[in-house]
DNA sequence: CGACTAGTTGAGTAAGCTCAAAGCCCGTGG
DNA sequence: CCACGGGCTTTGAGCTTACTCAACTAGTCG
């Protein structure tokens, strides 16, 4: 199955004739390269795209040259359905890694609407990002680097075991040190701390481009992490590995 | 014209038939007094909450006992306008100062999507609702504690002249200095400094529960502070004090 | 006037920053 | 197969920002 049909499934499950609709949006996607702009502050976008495979974040960079991440996008996500209200990006979207995006036109989303199953399941992932966006200013004003970093890696993981995309609390994580502190509001040079505080207390394994959960139990206490705003439904808690829940 | 009103036609401009409409719905209300909680984290509110005097926040609380204030609910703001899909708060909403507000039923709340202007701009304050977190997250991420306070005066300031509650740059603003903190992850003591740097400079006078801007131009520039991200539309900032666009 | 709350100040401490120098990994070309 | 180069990671040292704790001051309300 598809990540998006997988993603909005974790809200509530669709009947066949929804899944064929939505399996059939993704047929046709883009590759881009790491580093590259999927779409820039300002911009009004014609299409709202998806992203079906590798890492993509929300950022802006401020006057003084420096950047701030405010969402990770992992395949399944969704970088501008909102487009048909505001007109312009108030941020931009840029890889992280290689990535492949979906074009889906304006009209095709609107069309997906007509189908209260899909309609409700847009409706859900708008409000899960608001909910992570408040999620991740209390993480950023109250917990200090290394429970912050764990929080962080406590919802990737989260999220991309609902898409599949987690094999024995292991993932691909191509990310560097110097984006994950441009997402946490540290430098990379106390990134690299607080990884290694993490890892002395063996709660995560990370190098070369792949992130072990080494002790889930234990690093989701150490971090505060609590997942219910991701919203993630009783229907998908109970039938796929409920430990992340 | 209420609050509400005044609100969503910054956005766009309605018939008479959705201002009566609209009018009709902030017809009942009741008090609350400061510090007490409008809604709880984890439970499904009945009815949609608005915001029609005074302010309130929406906020966590941690397991050390900390608190995280991650939005400013300010008058025409409402409190639960997702609670149609999600089905718990996440977070919870509590009054700053004494409070006037609105339940509106949630068929009533249907009833207004009916209307295709009024839907949309529903929708508008949603996503503006994302955009403030994002650039919050900036703010926390990215800026010391004078230009962040700065950034949210500038914000309050200009969300409170959307609703007609700015005088000559001066606004009621009956809010402590602990809660600040609590807003912008910062110690009490802290703040206190930080708003003696803002003083110094002649950018604010504030005490006694009013705040004025005593130079906005520079206010503005020492806080980094562009409006784009709340959305304002043209029909509002030609028809409206442009100064605070 | 007294009590309470909020605001202010000072001093010492801790978290996180910057800068700079190594070290490591990996791809490329000889 | 090895040498080289470039980007990322790691380490150390000194500095800055922000925190905590505690005392003191200024309003406010009975």
């Amino acid at each position: 199955m598809d990540v998006l049909t997988r993603k909005l499934e974790s809200f509530c499950p669709f009947d066949q004739q929804d899944r064929d609709l939505l399996a059939s949006v993704v047929a046709e996607s883009w590759e881009i390269g790491p580093d590259q702009d999927i779409i820039q502050e300002g911009e009004t976008p014609e299409d709202v795209h998806l992203i079906t495979s590798g890492f993509a974040c929300r950022y802006k960079l401020l006057a003084d040259g420096s950047r701030q991440i405010f969402a990770f996008l992992v395949p399944g996500d969704f970088c501008d359905l909102h487009v048909f209200i505001l007109n312009q990006m108030d941020h931009s979207i840029g890889t992280l890694s290689r990535c492949t995006v979906v074009n889906i036109p304006r009209d095709r989303v609107i069309r997906l609407t007509e189908h209260p199953a899909i309609a409700r399941a847009l409706w859900w992932v708008t409000l899960v990002d608001e909910g992570t966006l408040r999620e991740w200013l209390v993480n950023m004003g109250r917990r200090q680097a290394p429970e912050r970093l764990g929080h962080f890696l406590c919802e990737i993981l989260t999220r991309l075991n609902v898409v599949g995309l987690v094999t024995d609390n292991a993932f691909d994580f191509p990310v560097t040190q110097s984006e994950l502190g441009d997402t946490m509001g540290l430098s990379a040079v106390h990134i690299n701390r607080a990884l290694q505080t993490l890892r002395s207390q063996n709660l995560i394994a990370f190098s070369r481009g792949r992130l072990t959960g080494l002790d889930l139990e234990r690093l989701l206490a150490f971090s505060g992490f609590e997942s219910n705003y991701l919203h993630l439904e009783p229907y998908r808690l109970k039938h796929q590995r409920p430990k992340l829940a």
